[in-house]
DNA sequence: AGGTTTTTGCAAATGATTTGCATTTGCACT
DNA sequence: AGTGCAAATGCAAATCATTTGCAAAAACCT
């Protein structure tokens, strides 16, 4: 699909600003990227756009749940589209930045463990992070 | 144990702001607190320490190891004094904020699903958020 | 107690993110 | 295609948690 239908979809106007922004999403869907990192790609192509405009973007499409966010150890936060419907984690390298989808919740098992708890779970955020086969090639040569 | 000795075991220099600031880190055991909360507590009582000790302090058991850090959705820093040794996650109540230690730890199932993947795993966090038993019952009064 | 190193207080800096406001733009409805 | 209005943008200034430089104070070693 393309970002134009993308964006209607979600009732989201079209703006040139953001077919840009989530053309960048795209070019670095497999990774999560900071609005720095967002930025520095806008500017360096096309007529500019303003950092305001995208943190304002990111804050709305992190409100109509279409980007996976994450705060680093710093406080900045961490972001890439979400292409998966389903509810998944994620595998972060450590080196490149990479993710990839896992196969993986633990919300079951938790959900046994605290069976007789009374504590009622309402979410929970499970995010791992270690060297992809990639990096990890390149490490040893 | 008391604080000087804990100190001491970990070789950090007695002062009395260390003292005062695990005070407040042992008064709020069971919960991941602020610094803002930290801070108020400090300056409530006792002559009063400046903030940048705190975050020096914070920042200084962060790195050997004696806190969980976590970083809400603003980015700002919660903090809970390490007490129990073994690796350990935890459930957040969304309301009181207090902390209950879970014995259970998604890593095994994690590896096994990794095992061909050729990723190698560094880390993970596991955080959980719901109601406590405590809080859902004055919910429902 | 004296000397050295570490810690503290203070005030100013930082840096990512947010906000107010004037201007521009998208889009629904003629 | 033109018009109107709400929503989006650009800009510059504000925010707010956290960090830093530096001089003064305190801890620890013997």
């Amino acid at each position: 699909m393309d970002t134009i239908s993308f964006l209607k979809k979600h009732d989201i106007k079209v703006t040139k600003q953001r077919l840009e922004i989530i053309g960048v999403f795209l070019k670095f869907r497999d990774k999560f990227i900071s609005a720095e990192n967002i930025y520095a790609e806008l500017i360096s192509t096309k007529p500019g756009i303003n950092i305001s405009t995208l943190y304002r973007n990111i804050d709305m499409l992190d409100k109509k749940n279409l980007l996976h966010k994450i705060i680093n150890d710093k406080g900045c936060g961490l972001y890439s589209l979400i292409l998966i419907e389903e509810h998944h984690h994620h595998i972060i390298c450590e080196i490149c930045g990479s993710t990839t989808p896992i196969d993986y919740c633990p919300l079951k098992g938790i959900k046994e463990k605290l069976a007789n708890s009374g504590f009622e779970l309402t979410s929970h955020k499970l995010e791992l992070y270690g060297i992809c086969k990639n990096c990890s090639g390149k490490k040893s040569k």
